[in-house]
DNA sequence: GTTTTTTAATTGGCCTGACCAAAATACAAT
DNA sequence: ATTGTATTTTGGTCAGGCCAATTAAAAAAC
């Protein structure tokens, strides 16, 4: 007995998806063209306007193109685009999800620093110091821009993950600041920028830190609650006064 | 000078795209089931055929819908879809990992429980009710089968998960159920062999069920951690015995 | 009575044609 | 010249219909 697959009808707007998606690869579309108006590209291409628009829409989910009212359909740039993982396109599409990703760093942070300080060898435990005293030398530096600070932030609690051995936690943990500082870190940002805030964030990576050296889980666990609970907090005010005035 | 970020008028299909995505996500809509026909659809929704029709094919072409002739459009396993997790293929390959996989869901149905209590619906906590009513019920049964037992078991776990109303949280922990269940799960099923041990998995989930429903998020937390470290330690106990004898 | 064939109903795929509203342009008025 | 007002372009949406695949029911054949 041969097995056959199942053989799908292509549907005409797959096909005008796939082609149009060719051109924007190839180069033949570049970035920022227009195509014609629907009406118009829907006559040279034998279809009807709806089918045309099923296949429009698609790219612009797939984030290749993007239609204006009265602007026409122009095509975006490629490097924009990418991405696999289903939890940062979801986020991506939807900003409010960031709350969401949020919870659930704090749960993964908790749990890191609590098995981060009753694990840790001494070869890691002096890399959490170093990365936190890297850190502390970018808070000092007026000329560090934002973005190193966020890099050597996220590094920082990264390393207290690795000390976690535990290699689950560590996958999840690697995918979540991926997520959070490509696309919604300006978010995050933000937050640095006001000093009472940034001071705080700062007192409590170096509670976490200490934490985690001296071997006490249950500090470290406490510490990371709150830096947290404190991050999202912040974000909520941040979101709330713009959103208000 | 106030900053003025670009809006874009939402597009009819695209919020069609999201109520339908977030149904899945949270597992209102799960995988297999169908949608009623484009037309009766349409209407229930309040649209046009050609627009809901565009929210369809962008969510065939995300992998998460099919439609065939006839055949209606029916909901995909969102597992399936996105093969990528490298999760998966790490634990298959190293059993030893299993421990790992539990210490994060410990961190995340302790999270899940807790904000469980905090914001389920009315609805959801009679659909938590009722699958431990369920889980109840297989207990009892000298018939059923341990897998069916482990299913259940999940599910009811999947519905505090949901309850979380996080969609991140509900993201990862299916992927950890589903590695779970698959492979690494006859390690789990020799706890319940053990008729002590059986009974205090019960009376935990018991606890966890009542704690939720009465919208108690610290008891629920509590209750959640008790529940997997106890899984944890058992585990470890009958891994040792096997080992020594 | 069981199997095969025919028929009918359901449902996605596609089309035509139209109206609306946002936005850019051209034009008129101040 | 600047402001205000039509006009036109063009995406967004709707309405209704035809076609074709597929399944389920009914009829026919065995």
């Amino acid at each position: 007995m041969v097995e056959f697959t199942a053989i799908k009808p292509t549907r005409i707007s797959d096909s005008v998806v796939e082609q149009i998606e060719e051109m924007i690869l190839t180069g033949a579309l570049r970035p920022g063209e227009k195509l014609p108006p629907e009406r118009e590209l829907a006559e040279q291409l034998g279809i009807s306007r709806p089918t045309l628009r099923e296949a429009i829409v698609i790219l612009e989910s797939k984030g290749l193109l993007e239609s204006r009212r009265r602007g026409g359909t122009v095509v975006l740039d490629i490097s924009e685009a990418g991405i696999s993982d289903p939890l940062f396109e979801l986020v991506r599409s939807r900003p409010g999800l960031v709350f969401h990703v949020l919870e659930l760093r704090e749960a993964l942070e908790i749990s890191s620093a609590y098995y981060a300080a009753s694990r840790a060898t001494p070869e890691e435990r002096e890399a959490i110091a170093a990365k936190h005293r890297e850190l502390e030398a970018v808070y000092e530096d007026p000329e560090a821009d934002i973005e190193t600070e966020a890099r050597i932030d996220t590094e920082f609690h990264l390393s207290i993950a690795e000390a976690s051995h535990n290699l689950a936690l560590i996958h999840v943990m690697r995918g979540l600041m991926e997520v959070l500082q490509s696309g919604v870190a300006f978010n995050l940002d933000k937050l640095r920028e006001e000093p009472e805030k940034h001071d705080r964030i700062k007192s409590q990576h170096a509670e976490i830190c200490e934490a985690v050296i001296a071997g006490d889980p249950e500090r470290a666990r406490n510490a990371a609650g709150r830096h947290l609970s404190f991050v999202q907090d912040s974000l909520v005010d941040y979101t709330e006064s713009r959103r208000t005035g």
